[in-house]
This record gives structure tokens, sequence and C-alpha cells, in this order.
DNA sequence: GTAAAATAGTTACCTTCGATAACTATTATC
DNA sequence: GATAATAGTTATCGAAGGTAACTATTTTAC
């Protein structure tokens, strides 16, 4: 298992701004990808809903996320509130730092190469439909 | 988080023979590098002792790992029992699966490099004393 | 056009797996 | 020989995942 180092010191990292690896992982994605439908939050990460419940929760207590109505009564949107984006940007920092430390020595090509490696399994991982997530059939 | 539909589609797989990723990779380690201590198994894993004891505990009530007297009265080298060994046979079957299936479309020189380069990342996380584990200072 | 099925989200509760603190027993060091 | 360090354990906590069962709303099927 070879990413527990990453997690373990990322995790260190973050425990500057208070926020732990799953609560960062939500931000990152309402501010560089999409605000967003839990369920869709759901899916990206290849968790379950409650999982993301309870961590949107403990973000919105902070007032870095809010829910604003989706395009149904049932869909919430979850976005970043100013405060949350002023929050991201000082996070940000530090993660450039630690990803930049870390990066030390490897060369552009290599850390491409991995990524779309990553993403490829992952993506087989999800189609062959045991990564499934999110449907609750019940 | 790139990692995470692997561990749960790894975890659902290891499911069938009752056994979760934290156990795995300690019989794996077993049995392809060395009877070990758990300040060893500590090290190699970057987790804390506690956390190798009961997971190795799990085993031992099974009858897959044993602790065999080291060169101290203090340590013990844990080993693969003869059990343990037919064990990791029969798991290894359902990994080799598994991981066929998801480097499916996965050439060997993208793998090569994207493992070399973790593994790069993570030794200069380990050196940089961050990523420090098992000296308990106290 | 309504009954049944599907979808979005929540709540309650359980499990895995990590961490810390504080301890015992043994060995090394000064 | 007193003090340090090392190997391992126990007890307890926290983060982050999962399942089951639920409500409210929307879609689909008949």
């Amino acid at each position: 298992m070879l990413y527990r180092p990453f997690e373990k010191r990322l995790n260190t990292e973050l425990a500057k701004h208070e926020l732990h690896r799953a609560q960062w992982t939500i931000i990152y994605y309402l501010e560089n990808i999409n605000p967003a439908t839990l369920v869709e939050l759901s899916n990206y990460q290849g968790v379950e809903k409650p999982t993301i419940t309870r961590t949107v929760s403990q973000l919105e207590e902070r007032g870095i996320v809010e829910k604003v109505p989706g395009k149904d009564k049932r869909e919430k949107r979850m976005q970043l509130t100013e405060a949350g984006k002023q929050f991201y940007q000082e996070v940000r920092k530090t993660v450039d730092a630690y990803e930049e430390e870390i990066l030390m020595g490897i060369s552009e090509e290599e850390l491409k190469t991995a990524i779309r490696m990553m993403d490829d399994i992952r993506k087989s991982i999800i189609q062959s439909g045991d990564g499934e997530v999110g449907t609750n059939k019940n």
C-alpha cells in the first residue's frame, strides 16, 4: 500500500488549518471542478452518500460550504461561501508547498504518466460495476 | 484522492476470504519480504505500533500468523504458520485476478514508471522526517 | 392521471484502521 | 549500576468509511 505516507503527511499539513483529507477533497472539488450535488460528490469520491453528508455538514458549520436549492425540490447544490473561497486560497498555499516538496526530483513526464495510468485504472474499476457507488437499490 | 476505488474494490475482493486490506498487507509482507518484528512492520507500513499489534492479533487468532522468539527476550518475530502459507496462496489467486482485471490495458512500462515514482516520493517523505513512525520518544 | 419506481438527501448505528498516552520487560549506554 | 533506549502491549479516542431504513420529491408505466 504505497499511498499511506502521502495521506499521513498531507493530513499533518492540513491540520495547520484544522482540516482533514476528506474535507479538503470536497473543498477542492467545489472550487476547481464545480458546485455539486451530494450525489455528484459521492460518485466522484467513490464513497457512499452518508459519508458525504457528514463531511459537508462539518464544512457547513464552519461557514466554508453552503447549500443552495438545485433544479429540483430534492436537489441541493453545495458551493463554497465567500469565506470558503478565501479559506481555499490559504490552504492552497500549504498544499502547494507540500506538493512541491514531495515532487522534488520527479519529472513532469513521469508524473503525467502516473496520473493518467491511475485514472485509467479507476475508470475501469468504476465501469466494471464493482466499484459502483451511490446506487441505493432498496 | 485517486486511490479510493482501488482500496474499495480490493476490500470487496478480500472479503471473500474474510480479510481486510490491513490484514492482507501484513500477510503479504511476511510471505514475500520477510518474517518480521512488529517494529519492522510498523516502519514498512508507516503506521504506529499499536495498529500493527491489533492487526497481527487478529491474524494470530485465525492461526495464520505465529510469533516466535527473536534474538532478544524483547523481540518477537512474526511469521506465517503452515496454514497461513496455504491461505496466502488461496488469497493470492483472488488478488491476482483482481490485479489483472484492473491493469488491463496498462502497459508494463507505464506501470513501472508509476511504481518507481511513488516509491521515490515515499522515500523523500520518510527521509524528510515528517513521515517518521515508530519512534515513541517518551 | 394515478400507482409504482426511482432519485436526492438524511439519520442512526456499526466497522476498520489509524493515533496517543501510559505502561512492562528487556537491553544498551555512560 | 543508574539511566536511556527499544520491543511490545493495553486502553481509549477519532476519522472516515459502510448499511439499513427512512422522508420528500420526481419520473415512469400502465
